[in-house]
DNA sequence: CATCGGCTATGCATTTTTGTATGACTGAAC
DNA sequence: GTTCAGTCATACAAAAATGCATAGCCGATG
């Protein structure tokens, strides 16, 4: 088995299978599309394997190529993964990380942390991934996750930072007008707002917080960030974290009914240990997180 | 942060780090001296980093380049998986699955049941890697693993085979000459076979095995290979596989006193479950070792 | 049905990368 | 001290990869 598939390709082939096209890999990649379709053939080639099937309105993977998706991805993350080590190297604090939080989490809560952090450290650049799937940051795709899982990885290192609570909140103004129910039963008659399609959390989740169901919404947004200016604006009665509504003056409804403790851990590649950039990073991210809990 | 590094860059710099020197890269990469050396240096101004101090004698790498080499191995990894991932595109089962297993797994059980598994797939082919460190099935190292510990990851794909038991063994030869230990005691007359270093594994057994201590032993050798080979020609009393001491005619010695169980898993990434080669691999693999359990 | 915007494939000139050959240096062995 | 085997750096020619321009094809749109 020869040895001798050039790195390069593997990154067009990448490019061709996210963008769909030869010219769109081009683009993204910053080279032409005779270059990137070269490419792909000299892959094909040099695997004995055809990986698309070639049609004027664009290329189709074939299963072969899908197959190889995962793993050409993981190479990416990698090759960027070691660019960020590389920005790494003074004495001082600097260079990239990658941080992965959730929507809500990233957008209500880290900026001002993130902020303070970069007014401490300027020359550190931070990249803020938000998504609700769990990053694989064995893979590299982050280095520093906000996640709400106890990780499970060795290889892994982990700082609990406490509980978040999230609780059935609504703005004063939509109380005054609707009234604040009492019972679990009185939601029946308010908008409550709530998921669309159920993420693998809200499963498992499932029957622990009962009569907070799909069909009993009025409202439905999969976006958490969505769900909470529903709230904010006065739409309904919905979940979000009891930090939050405080800051933002919403009013808790029916506290003893709905409350659900989030474990929140930051989590690091154990390997990022003995890099600044992590480590401040790491740091500042607990602390600020904590502070948030604490109100 | 311009993402233009050329991957082949990294598959150089790897290439130095791994030889230590430009010229030795150039060899194993099949290139020549000079381009290594241009490739190297384009890396350190794409990232803008030293990554080796030079010398007439070798390059020296900077902590900076040692930092980066994790990751560059990860990345080396996934081109390989790719690479075997991609041998894998016909129906039937085809191409290249690369299994990890212990050194003693490998060269006294593995062998007859992949002898077998290529008969009956002759397009198979199989890349065998011994060693005792934990082989990273995330990072892939190996498609397939044979393990001695229960895997923690979610992502992989795990089957437990059941207990491999460990016991003292001598050869008859030996015995018949020095006499059968009856107690723990009568060891200290006898020549014990026994480890050097202790591995992080034994260090965990630990003081779980009383009277099996390195200052003990007449003869140590840190690879199980060669203790079983010293057993086997009657040097002495040692540790081995009570299946293959009674395989080899080999004698059980103390067997109250000496046993151990060592639960044995095979371990695949989960996304392989698709992969016809990974699939037949895997099962013939479990097949194989409870057979070999089973005696 | 003609047009337009998207795509791929190909020929050709150019740029870039690579290899070859060589020189200069180091450290170990004799 | 000299030789030898190893290293890296550099100059120049050869080879290879790239970009450009273009042709051809498809499907949607007016």
């Amino acid at each position: 088995m020869t040895e001798q598939v050039a790195w390069e390709l593997y990154r067009s082939f990448l490019g061709v299978l996210r963008e769909g096209s030869l010219s769109g890999a081009a683009r993204a990649l910053g080279i032409t599309q005779p270059t990137v379709g070269r490419h792909v053939v000299a892959l094909e080639q040099a695997l004995g394997v055809t990986l698309f099937t070639r049609s004027q309105t664009g290329l189709l993977p074939t299963e072969t190529a899908l197959a190889m998706r995962a793993d050409a991805e993981a190479m990416a993350n990698m090759a960027a993964a070691l660019a960020r080590s590389a920005s790494d190297h003074g004495n001082g604090v600097s260079g990239v990380v990658r941080v992965s939080a959730s929507e809500v989490i990233g957008v209500e809560v880290l900026p001002p942390v993130l902020a303070r952090l970069r007014e401490q450290y300027p020359a550190l650049q931070i990249e803020l991934v938000l998504s609700n799937r769990v990053q694989d940051l064995l893979q590299r795709e982050a280095d520093i996750a906000v996640r709400m899982l106890r990780p499970e990885q060795a290889q892994l290192l982990a700082r609990r930072i406490g509980e978040i609570e999230l609780g059935l909140h609504a703005h004063p103004v939509y109380l005054a007008r609707h009234g604040v129910p009492q019972t679990v039963a009185d939601l029946a008659a308010h908008a409550v707002i709530g998921y669309d399609q159920p993420t693998a959390f809200i499963r498992k989740l499932g029957k622990s917080v009962q009569a907070f169901d799909r069909d009993t919404f009025a409202l439905r947004a999969d976006s958490d960030l969505a769900q909470l200016a529903l709230i904010r604006h006065g739409a309904g009665i919905g979940m979000c974290q009891v930090a939050l509504g405080r800051r933002d003056g919403l009013q808790r409804v029916l506290p003893q009914a709905f409350s659900l403790q989030l474990e929140t851990w930051i989590t690091m590649h154990e390997d990022l240990r003995h890099s600044p950039r992590c480590r401040v990073t790491f740091d500042a991210l607990a602390e600020g997180l904590m502070l948030h809990l604490a109100g």
